[in-house]
DNA sequence: GTGGTCTAGACCACG
DNA sequence: GTGGTCTAGACCACA
């Protein structure tokens, strides 16, 4: 398992980390009953704080992905899918719609931003 | 034009009041020449501070959206695209793939995330 | 309203302010519509962090008896005196029972303990 | 003697252990002269790490009310009640305070809460 | 060895 | 002015 974190970047360390967690969380790459490496040792390995760590840890156990007990290593569980609701929906599709007219007020051009929506529509095929 | 902002809601007013304004400027109906109403009038509408609506009249203006200056009503202008920072790109790129494993954290398909990107990547060709 | 911490003891600070609040808040002596000092302000006076005492705002606050939001002073709000349920009954009689054992292991008579739980029982009565 | 311990409840097994034990101890099932199983021999009946254990006799131990000695097996001895110092005191009656405004924050009334200390304080009588 | 708590300071966001 | 976030370090508790 490899995630990456950008230091210099604006996004803070513990939302990319709990993010890249759950990438891989998502895509399968770690499995129920996977264990996480050590706070320690995986906040040597990005550089960061050991605190950093654990609370990207403890997000993501908060979301019902890990089981995270004292004195034990961080153990990836079975998750029972919830079935998403509908408010949840409507939801996210402001949420899109915002992250849009965010980029264009960037200055992002509009084929640019369909082609990148196009591109993980695509990923997500597979 | 008219702004929906949800007073009890835990997203800040002024990030509910500047979100909604650049919807409607990216999505065209806020159009160059356009007035918005005066800063006093539009607070007292919304039931918030006028500094509130100030504050958002501002952020938006640092985008280049807007002609802000004292004694006249705020006006769209026509902007000048500035050029999107590649940091910038990726930042983006980044928050979408977040709210995408979000949305499949709280059990949303795959197939029907790809159909909603889909959907907005037509909306923008247009 | 007046809090005691002592910063010497044991006990962290954040949870004795979050004790104190919450003494407070229960004997009526701070009541729906009082704001309560900013954090900055409220530990200067105590000698903390100001993160302390908005830890212990938190806290409270997720037990439902105060509105916490940016930019506001903290204020208290009519709180919906929730319905024990019996296994809460339950689980706080061990606990007195723990305390209990605690005090006797650490060479408090059972004199004395029953003269304490007493003296405590005839404040409630009034 | 029989102790439960959950081990998936939140609150550690060494912790679980040690309380079960002070209130054998308090409440006199546990006398003066009597053995306590082995440390292995426990763990092995609630499914615990032996030095967890062990951990927990070190803890009661330490309170003096048992003779630990390597090779024989852990026995309950006629304690000697430490003076209990000012400061515990302090610290229980702190504690009982916040377990009463627990009580009443979850909605167990005044008068319910008065009478089981009272009922607590009458079975330390005898 | 593991994860967790408490406190803290610099900086940010909101009104 | 308000409260909040992020990072950090010393120390603690658990297995």
């Amino acid at each position: 398992m490899k995630l990456r974190v950008d230091l210099n970047s604006s996004i803070p360390a513990t939302r990319q980390i709990a993010e890249a967690l759950r990438v891989h969380l998502v895509e399968g790459s770690l499995r129920p009953g996977a264990k996480l490496p050590s706070v320690r040792r995986l906040a040597m390995e990005l550089g960061v704080h050991f605190n950093t760590v654990a609370e990207a840890y403890r997000q993501v156990a908060s979301e019902g992905w890990l089981d995270l007990r004292h004195g034990r290593s961080a153990t990836v569980i079975e998750r029972a899918a919830p079935a998403p609701r509908k408010a949840d929906l409507a939801e996210y599709r402001q949420r899109l719609r915002e992250l849009i007219s965010q980029m264009r007020a960037k200055g992002v051009s509009q084929s640019k931003i369909a082609e990148e929506l196009r591109c993980f529509a695509e990923e997500l095929k597979s």
